[in-house]
DNA sequence: TTGAAAGCGATACCAC
DNA sequence: GTGGTATCGCTTTCAA
């Protein structure tokens, strides 16, 4: 690099000496002090103004150490789901006057794990969805208060918003049932090698409704996921009537496939997801669904979060559960 | 606040001093440089935990200043298509090992003047959608990289990302022409005085095709606000046999509103929205729409906002135009 | 392998 | 009103 053209960096002593008078009086003009002959000021601000002269942000934070910040790791803001946590989120930090950086992992451990690598140097709590081991998540974050979101049984050196979908899947087989279905199928999330918790929820709803067990087609966390799960299900179980998704994209999926196979929803084909985001009202039929209070769920985190920064009595595992509960809509 | 009680932050200095080294030294052990002994760095490992030891991310930033953060600024979230360019954004920053700082001003002025206020000291670059006077932003970001996204014409003083639907609200608008419609009406939005710059254009496409100017309506930002400007709307001109909208979300307000009302959709009203979100194709019938690249839109806007930061080449206005074409589904 | 000392860029406190 | 000096917490030379 030729030294000649070499830019470093304009610091307040560059505009002390342009304007010159000290630091502190740059300091003084530039932060509305008062205590500042107002020719100084001027003749100051101008000074800066000219050097193009920025403050130092990690200078300033050394000093007056008062902005907080978050970090909010999210698996995919283009979910809808998702960008609802992250809406709620946002604004509950927003409220406490907080700074939130945004990560989105992309539904990949290799991104989450470059994230872990990051995050721990930029934020003063970790909030959001992590799907490597808890071990791994705390070498990364030395400490740093982490709030889990809807990891599943296996949260023990972490806070965790819980999500409880027992009863509301319950009542949504319950429904299914009512309405004559014997034969219900389950389009389950694929990504992890095992069944995922809202699978035990539904096997356990049949159970519960006297029904066998359901037959279950893997499905990628995508609307097209959803479309090509359905079609392998009702490929494979011509019988089947109904079905309860792992989420309402899925859903949507779902409902795509059978409108483009000429089923009608729900007289051929009944329809539930989960999470019960605005985007189903939207959709044709709307979608009936087991319904999570995403608001809450992200205001939660950020609750917790605050109270493990200030150390105050942290919310027990019984204060952060969220429990899912049964949406109608006409899908089903 | 009792003295004694008063919990000061743990500093590298504490932890140095329990493990009996020095400073440096505890550095060394917990940045994995080399040059240090095995056990002294257990020791030292072990005194950090012990201790809950963080290093401050402002003192550690003011000597190696090589992180980078973009503030992203949001109007709201929950509009997929903020969301979408949201997505893009931190895409494109994280490719460049970026952190982004996300803040949604909920469609707010009063909100986004906040923002403004506090995000200069947190962020090397602020990229985003902004209403407020570019004076007003200059005064808090001083001198601050910004790239402004879809800020009319009046952006002078920041880069702004342009976006250019004349030519596709015109082949929207021939296309409804050519379809047999002569009274086409539009559903603008409602946050400003005046009209928008996408009423410039459906305005201009109606006198290209030689028709008379059609009927507005105001609508708010939402799916709510589309349904209830369509139904003001159809019972002013009742005449009108189709709707240009302002985004794709009050076209698809105006989509339910047609089928409450019992309305089918193209037949009796063809719809066209703006933005080409994925939403589009979920809703029923799927909605055509004068499209966007959204990724390209928050990968520009951070492209520019890299060079404004290391200062070589800004991309001039002819770069920095995103135009919008016809992208023809069912509703029209 | 370890430690002493010199910054990094800003603000706060206290003289003047 | 203005300037000197200490300080925030850490990393980076450079000596030992």
């Amino acid at each position: 690099m030729p030294s000649g053209t070499e830019s470093r960096r304009v610091t307040i002593h560059d505009v002390a000496r342009a304007a010159g008078v000290s630091r502190q009086t740059v300091s003084r003009a530039l932060n509305d002090k008062g205590e500042i002959d107002d020719s100084t000021k001027q003749r100051v601000l101008e000074a800066a103004r000219t050097l193009g002269y920025r403050p130092s942000r990690f200078a300033r934070g050394l000093v007056r150490q008062d902005t907080i910040s978050v970090g909010l790791v999210i698996p995919d803001l283009l979910n809808p789901f998702f960008t609802e946590v992250a809406a709620a989120a946002l604004e509950a930090a927003r409220a406490r006057g907080w700074h939130v950086l945004v990560y989105d992992t992309a539904d990949s451990a290799q991104e989450e794990l470059g994230t872990l690598q990051v995050i721990a140097s930029q934020v003063d709590a970790v909030v959001g969805y992590f799907s490597r081991p808890e071990s791994e998540i705390e070498q990364w974050t030395r400490g740093l208060p982490v709030v889990l979101i809807d990891r599943g049984e296996d949260a023990e050196r972490f806070s965790s918003i819980r999500i409880d979908g027992r009863d509301g899947v319950r009542a949504a087989i319950s429904h299914l049932v009512q309405a004559g279905h014997r034969r219900i199928g389950m389009l389950d999330h694929a990504a992890r090698a095992e069944p995922s918790v809202r699978h035990a929820w539904f096997a356990d709803a049949l159970t519960a409704c006297g029904i066998g067990d359901g037959p279950v087609c893997r499905a990628d966390q995508s609307v097209e996921g959803g479309e090509r799960a359905l079609e392998n299900l009702l490929s494979q179980h011509p019988d089947v009537t109904a079905v309860f998704a792992f989420n309402d994209v899925i859903a949507i999926g779902a409902l795509r496939a059978a409108r483009r196979t000429g089923r009608q929803v729900p007289r051929d084909l009944a329809v539930i997801g989960f999470d019960g985001v605005t985007l189903g009202t939207l959709v044709e039929p709307p979608l009936s669904s087991v319904a999570l209070d995403t608001r809450r769920l992200g205001a939660l985190a950020v609750e917790q979060a605050a109270r493990l920064l200030t150390g105050d009595s942290p919310l027990g595992p019984d204060d952060l559960v969220t429990r899912a509960e049964l949406r109608l809509r006409e899908s089903a």
